[in-house]
DNA sequence: ATCGCACGGATTGTTGACAATGTGGTTGAC
DNA sequence: GTCAACCACATTGTCAACAATCCGTGCGAT
């Protein structure tokens, strides 16, 4: 990815709301000023608005004319939703993935899932967690599939807070990795059918993890 | 939907480009100067400047900095990864409809699907495409999942200009009411399984039936 | 003739001010 | 004490002017 040499004031200041949100300094449910945003983040208000704008059609913001903007607020129901989304569209990109990785490319992934097991024993969830979002995406990128991948990053982001609470869950990390070893192999032995089914497999796992916390924080 | 009692301009500018597009009075390619569509549509600059945002997260438009937005063509190529992630979505959808059908919701699907048949006996092709909108679009609100009907309300408007012309493949209109059928009447059995997999083939036909098109037009 | 380069028109990006609307608190009647 | 109408404030929506940037054009040098 290029440097972002010369970016127009709009384009820093999607970025920026954007991140902010994702990083959880705004909190979902939290008015967004545009006066606010805009001295916080040394924009202009036009800048903010038109950002709004589009984190709006993104989905990561929710607002009402005249009444202002606020952060989406994602209940359980939702994120089951996303992440089922997720789950057709990413096994759709493993299909793809199957059919076009290289040996160098299937190395890759080989790689970073060792790295999990490092982090694993390691006790380290949050690098798992990040190292998870790393394989999938490389997945994605794999498959070539521009569509999906723009309709996943745009759920990615709306899951976040969810998704990271799943590892959570006892004995769900190992889970994880067996699961991601299953899709690897697929998708290192040109297995479409194979890579699409243990992809969905695997959110489905994601899935049910998601549902036992919302059972045990009810 | 509601009465859009008292549109706010950016809302009504949004949906006055975006239909143009849609209809194809916006043609693939064609600059889209602010000023000219400010006087076309009767609205300020900074509505219309603020809908091409949204429409180019959308996927609709695209722009670059200082050099201003234009409609977005979308190649074949680009046009089967769109069906693809339909297919992937709209066979998610189809699993929870099967679940969650109601025997009226059903009787419903059957009744577009006659009109179907009868545009088709009397050679109407125009009507048969908007009646095959109305039965997908239907599906997707009985499965009641929110989040994969915005995804796909998203990709089937990039795809209205390709989508349209499949129907005209020799054989096809009476293929697509075949495949119509085997899903309804999954839906209406309350068989998810099959349901989704009727679905992907449903959607893998018109994608034969793109690239058929692809390969008659090189 | 070709290339580099500056200039001018067209268009977008940004700013500030003003109008329209929602909100919350206050007042007054009953 | 309760309720409704009103009023000031905060915030968003809209507008017009200005600055920044791109693109084509013509000029001059080689």
């Amino acid at each position: 990815m290029a440097v972002t040499e010369r970016a127009t004031e709009t384009q820093s200041a999607y970025l920026l709301v954007r991140r902010a949100i994702l990083a959880g300094e705004l909190l979902p449910g939290q008015r967004l000023v545009e006066k606010e945003l805009s001295e916080r983040f040394g924009v202009g208000r036009a800048a903010i608005r038109t950002a709004l704008a589009r984190l709006e059609q993104e989905g990561l913001v929710e607002s009402e004319p005249f009444r202002g903007a606020r952060v989406r607020t994602i209940g359980e129901a939702e994120a089951v939703e996303i992440l089922e989304a997720r789950a057709a569209l990413e096994a759709l990109a493993a299909h793809h993935a199957a059919q076009k990785a290289t040996p160098e490319q299937v190395e890759a992934l080989w790689a970073i899932h060792r790295q999990m097991e490092e982090r694993h024993r390691g006790g380290d969830l949050l690098g798992m967690s990040e190292l998870n979002s790393l394989l999938h995406r490389t997945l994605v990128e794999i498959s070539g599939h521009q569509t999906a991948a723009r309709l996943i990053e745009g759920l990615r982001a709306q899951g976040v807070r969810h998704q990271f609470h799943t590892i959570l869950v006892p004995g769900r990390p190992q889970q994880s990795l067996e699961e991601h070893r299953r899709i690897i192999a697929a998708v290192a032995a040109h297995q479409p059918e194979e890579a699409e089914a243990a992809m969905k497999a695997h959110l489905g796992g994601v899935i049910a993890a998601l549902k036992r916390i919302g059972r045990s924080t009810l």
